[in-house]
DNA sequence: GGGGTATTTCATCAATCGGTGAAATCGACG
DNA sequence: CGTCGATTTCACCGATTGATGAAATACCCC
């Protein structure tokens, strides 16, 4: 019976032509994000990388170097960086509907296991990822020049930047309702007017 | 000089009569309070509480039980929550002001442990502490039925409580300037007229 | 002054973590 | 067919973690 080896994986190369060339890689990269935006970088285990990706620890070391650089490789900030930037030079009807649209309908739909995992990871273990914080202050200060004039601008820039991090909690990290369930319009709707006021200034 | 044998401290009772009864109750208390708002419920170590407050980690265990139990009973959610709705049954001149300076003010000056801990918990590991989001809804259902008039009451209480997180992580979580040194007064002043839409609601 | 109780430390455990080194297998190339 | 490099697994290490059980000490009450 030898009930109690288990028959032992083939140790070489993958032995099939189903998963490709490189394919693990991909699927290491997938399990990571996947989890670092579930539960942050501390809380996230390389053993639990690898269970979900099928795959065995030291896999993920031969491929990426240690777990930070697994974190850094699997959040990219570049695009996204470039993406905001991009959308706030185009000129928009309704400056606080469109940055609402923005956060809302695009970033926080698309992009939502990066932001996830970023906000987790700097809330939890700042001294890991140090870089987060200076690239949440570039973010916000972007927002301050190119969209809002008059005084405390970068104070004002900073609230709206508050105010997206705040819904980024309730609706997609702890999962509170309402506001998780709100469909996009409604909440684009109910955002705007405060976005409005921060944008304007006060009177 | 046998410098390899520290001492090897008296094992029994606190030898001498300057730390009073319970007082190691109290400073375990303490650091928990300290290094749960720093880092958070995982990144915390028993041992590195037991370090702060200069007391064997075995003695943690005795006077609370797990570490979780030392977590509820190191932030105090009754007091604060009892607080909070106090202060909103008592009438004020402007609402968006009195509101802003509640939390600015007070909650996040005496209490900012408390929320730190709190929100880093939340946002790091949810599934250890799963009271705290409905202590979340509550809190914002709260203010819902005793400030706002109108429609989507309960969304645009939580688009409010989602400014105050978002204050919370810039200002005192993650330290990005220049919210995080910006007096109370300028921050005042400047989520007023915000949150002013938001109790309002839209036009 | 003697027994009981609360407090405190020591020694230790089982589990888990990130990471390393070497072996094994496969595919490509000559 | 032989060789080389890329890929994958195994076995293992040192460190750290939360937690437990027992021993030792001091205080309190009678």
């Amino acid at each position: 019976m030898k009930s109690t080896t288990p028959p032992a994986a083939p140790r070489g190369r993958g032995p099939r032509g189903p998963r490709a060339e490189g394919d693990s890689r991909a699927e290491i990269l997938a399990a990571a994000r996947t989890l670092f935006a579930a539960k942050g970088f501390r809380a996230t285990t390389t053993r639990e990388i690898a269970a979900r990706a099928g795959v065995d620890p030291a896999l993920i070391h031969h491929f990426f170097g240690t777990k930070a650089d697994l974190f850094e490789a699997t959040v990219q900030l570049p695009r996204i960086a470039g993406e905001v930037g991009a959308r706030l030079e185009a000129p928009s009807g309704d400056a606080a509907e469109g940055l609402a649209r923005l956060y809302v309908e695009e970033l926080f739909t698309r992009d939502v296991e990066t932001f996830a995992a970023m906000l987790r990871t700097a809330v939890s273990s700042p001294e890991d990822m140090p870089w987060l914080r200076q690239m949440m202050e570039d973010t916000m200060l972007a927002v301050a020049t190119r969209l809002l004039r008059g005084e405390h601008v970068a104070l004002r820039a900073e609230l709206i930047g508050a105010q997206m991090i705040g819904i980024l909690v309730l609706r997609h990290l702890v999962g509170v309702e309402p506001i998780a369930s709100t469909s996009t319009d409604d909440l684009v709707a109910a955002m705007a007017p405060a976005l409005r006021a921060l944008i304007d200034g006060a009177a």
